[in-house]
DNA sequence: ATCCCGAGGG
DNA sequence: CCCTCTGGAT
């Protein structure tokens, strides 16, 4: 395939699909909402992490309330999600670390965010581009399975190796909208089990067997 | 029973 | 790379 087609593939993603996820949204948004969406979000459906990070940051703003707030309050308030204990502990943990050494500010380089604890690699990437604007590729499960079955990058490559092929196909000013626009495209159509091949409009590209009869 | 926007540890 | 952690929603 020519490098010209994947480029329209991901254009023609990144036009399909826009912004709606809720630490993801079009607009940049305060960088701590994003960081605690993100924790919300560890392996929850969509809906269940949006609805807890609503219920926790209509009582709470920053990460000096966070710390006044009860235990129990705090997990009651996020139990939606699930796994509340260790995202309560997660949260709380962060929210001490920024207070103290970071004057209650969220850092804005990889190296520093990866060092809090419960942040890693998707985390910090989500927090770079889309809350401070920042040229980063953030790669979760959807956006490594679409690329991989689009010929984006070999199938047997992972988060970091489809991390780098993306960033050699798709211009940096546009990194921050990848994220949003293969989780749509993963959620929607190029599902794990049951992909919904006959409503993709990027079928022709496919390389999953028996995409084109199903 | 199965799925769900990961991170950390071995 | 694989395993575990650990809960709600359907």
């Amino acid at each position: 395939m020519e490098t010209p087609e994947r480029m329209t593939a991901i254009t023609r993603l990144m036009r399909e699909h826009h912004g709606d996820i809720d630490e993801r949204p079009s607009e940049p948004r305060d960088p701590y909402r994003t960081l605690i969406g993100c924790v919300l979000s560890h392996r929850t459906r969509d809906e269940n992490s949006s609805r807890a990070a609503r219920n926790l940051f209509a009582e709470i703003e920053g990460p000096l309330d966070l710390l006044t707030m009860k235990p129990d309050t705090l997990k009651e308030l996020i139990r939606c999600s699930g796994f509340f204990n260790q995202k309560a502990r997660s949260i709380v943990a962060i929210s001490r670390v920024l207070v103290d050494n970071f004057g209650g500010m969220v850092p804005d380089d990889r190296e520093t965010l990866m060092g809090l604890p419960g942040v890693g690699p998707k985390t910090a990437d989500i927090v770079l581009s889309h809350a401070f604007q920042k040229p980063a590729i953030a790669v979760d499960v959807h956006v490594s399975r679409v690329a991989r079955r689009l010929g984006l990058a070999p199938n047997d490559a992972g988060p970091e190796r489809v991390k780098e092929a993306l960033e050699r196909l798709v211009p940096p000013d546009l990194y921050r909208f990848v994220d949003n626009a293969f989780v749509r495209h993963g959620k929607e159509f190029c599902r794990n089990s049951n992909p919904r091949c006959s409503g993709c409009f990027l079928i022709e590209l496919c390389t999953i067997p028996g995409s084109q009869s199903r």
